[in-house]
DNA sequence: GAATAATAGTTAGCCGTGCTAAGTATCTTC
DNA sequence: GAAGATACTTAGCACGGCTAACTATTATTC
């Protein structure tokens, strides 16, 4: 079971190094002025279209109780819309209004900026190797499990 | 201001990388049975020994009202133990009891254990330019700021 | 076609974690 | 030794997660 120590060093400063990148994320999506948890379900409504609160719900992998009360905070500070199914009264379709869908974009505009940023500060060699290493991570990470 | 399309799609890739990986961590790390609050205070408190609850509320950047209430719990579960400092009456030390370490330290390994097995599903040479491309961002993504 | 089962959402109510404001107890300083 | 600073706690609010239980629809089954 053991590994090498190597091996078990790279996990180490692979954990602090997403760790920290995810921080100074946060920071940049503060600006919305949105929490975490209604940037992320208007991230879902404004790329997938309308969605239903079950979609909804399972995309941001919580319980439809849980939807509900982002979805009203959402509705409340008018950044997201509720139609009716037509063919299924008991559905309900979410969708973003233009300044939900505006906010959104700025937000996810800064936040490829920041990271834009702190890529330039490496020699294009450097960020080469990042470029290939994310390829490789994104291989083992998105495979198995969830 | 506008950046390479490469670096963009780096920038965004990497997001997403450093997304799913932290999942995967807390994944992991539910088998503690601490919440992740708990679990990231319960490890400052093991790795510096005794500690006030001044200290600790910064290490975690929390207010410390909110780091009553952890420690309280920590406490609880009998994974943290308090003593008053000898010089000032005021200040209370937290450290961790012999089943806090423990469970922190299995923890711990298995976190670890998760990304080494992730890295090891990689060749060498693409282990090799994780680990320099780690070694990158480390630099770029701890300067400045906090 | 009426009864039953399944599905989509919501409401009610709990817990944990974040906050601020305000309190207590203990130093420190003048 | 009185005034102020510091360490921490208590009280009370907001929000996000959950389960359990409810309503309203749609689908099935006999």
């Amino acid at each position: 079971m053991s590994r090498s120590p190597e091996l078990h060093e790279t996990a180490d400063r692979l954990h602090s190094v997403a760790i920290h990148l995810l921080r100074r994320l946060r920071k940049v999506d503060e600006a919305t002025g949105l929490s975490g948890p209604r940037l992320s379900a208007l991230s879902v409504i404004v790329f997938a279209g309308p969605v239903t609160m079950t979609e909804l719900a399972a995309a941001e992998q919580v319980k439809p109780p849980t939807m509900t009360r982002l979805v009203q905070g959402l509705e409340a500070e008018g950044l997201v819309r509720r139609r009716g199914d037509s063919d299924d009264a008991r559905v309900s379709r979410v969708e973003a209004t233009p300044r939900g869908r505006r906010i959104l974009l700025d937000g996810r505009t800064r936040r490829v900026e920041m990271l834009s940023s702190l890529l330039e500060a490496l020699d294009p060699a450097a960020r080469e190797e990042v470029h290939r290493a994310v390829e490789s991570l994104e291989g083992v990470v998105r495979s198995p499990s969830n």
